[in-house]
DNA sequence: ATAATAGTTGACTGTTTAGTAAACTTTGCT
DNA sequence: AGCAAAGTTTACTAAACAGTCAACTATTAT
């Protein structure tokens, strides 16, 4: 019984928008506000602070994220072909950011880890476990690979790190520099990295 | 004449402490003004607001790691070499900052730039131009490598930007992680990206 | 010595911010 | 209808914040 809000979603796609278009600390919770149409006693009665707002909608926001992640590492995929899958992905994801924000925007756990890693412990933990999800996946695809032979020998939990070291610092550098060029290109560092020649694909 | 000053240095010395070990948005004039001993007025004496400040700072400290740098790429060092010691030399750095702050603190052009890239524009530009003089030094490594047989053939501009992606996505992930050890084989994948077989240095 | 220059200080203003509380409104249940 | 749960609103407080200014102090060239 009682009445039923929208106030809650509003407030999360709004925190997730202004930091992803500026930043965390510049953010304030008057802003979030206003940018949900929300009143400030509103966002009071659901959440205790911005950090606690951030947590929630980052995990919501993975969570539909990651049902098309599932998709496009999917074990049905050749392996090599699911990391082509994903940094097209990305590249065109980041070309819709563009198109509606003018702006590339880059990896929203990346961004937000490094800015407040050393502030706000319990949402430094949710963006850690964010992206010890996405790892799991590429370590998984290499795996697959060097089981398939089409990647060679070496330990995935590693190789992993370093491509997701490459492909979110591509992210960054597109963020940074506002070009999605930077990006078309993406999967030939990953399989460089892997020791994979490129082109070498079953099907994309 | 009139009286002389180091105010204008502690307090670009306290921004860059205090933008690396916390964040841009998070610290306050009031904050730089009391880590370096200096009052207010004395602030608004040399710099008219905190971005100023921010890339004065950033010039400056650019300035004094350039010497050491130059070094390290010298032309004299085989151009592999090169890469290797500058590998090397952000690993210790990095181990030395974690000993100094409890904190890996990765790189501060990257992280400031992720996060204000989108909000001051004379900042942005500033470490824009940092960046590019970074990747100058990768990219005529690998000029070099390639000149000398070392290299495979390739663009040596976009193989630098994908260096430097891997690069900077290495620091990033140690400074969220808070974990020094990522960086101890950062190497490695440097020269896998440039299809080169590790250990293939003159000397080290 | 003193006057001009360079830098310092503290007290001040107005604004933005986080956070609170009490009155009010909508909704569903009986 | 009427009551209770769930959510909304407005007006408020106190603190943090950026930015200003006039009076003050140290340095040095002459």
């Amino acid at each position: 019984m009682g009445r039923v809000s929208e106030a809650k979603v509003k407030l999360m796609d709004a925190v997730l928008e202004l930091i992803w278009t500026g930043s965390y600390g510049s953010t304030t919770i008057d802003q979030i506000c206003e940018r949900a149409g929300v009143k400030k006693g509103s966002f009071y009665y659901f959440f205790n602070s911005k950090s606690e707002l951030a947590v929630e909608a980052l995990g919501s926001s993975w969570q539909s994220m990651q049902a098309e992640v599932d998709r496009m590492f999917s074990a049905t995929i050749p392996p090599l072909d699911r990391l082509q899958k994903y940094c097209d992905f990305s590249y065109k994801f980041q070309c819709d950011m563009k198109a509606k924000y003018g702006r590339v925007l880059g990896c929203p756990q990346f961004s937000l880890g490094s800015e407040v890693c050393t502030q706000d412990d319990t949402l430094q933990k949710k963006i850690q476990s964010i992206l010890d999800y996405k790892r799991k996946y590429i370590e998984s695809a290499i795996r697959d690979g060097i089981a398939s032979g089409d990647v060679p020998a070496c330990d995935p939990s590693t190789k992993a790190q370093m491509v997701m070291a490459y492909y979110e610092g591509m992210l960054m550098q597109a963020r940074i520099k506002n070009d999605v060029g930077l990006l078309s290109k993406m999967a030939t560092g990953v399989f460089s990295l892997l020791g994979v020649k490129d082109g070498a694909l079953a099907t994309v």
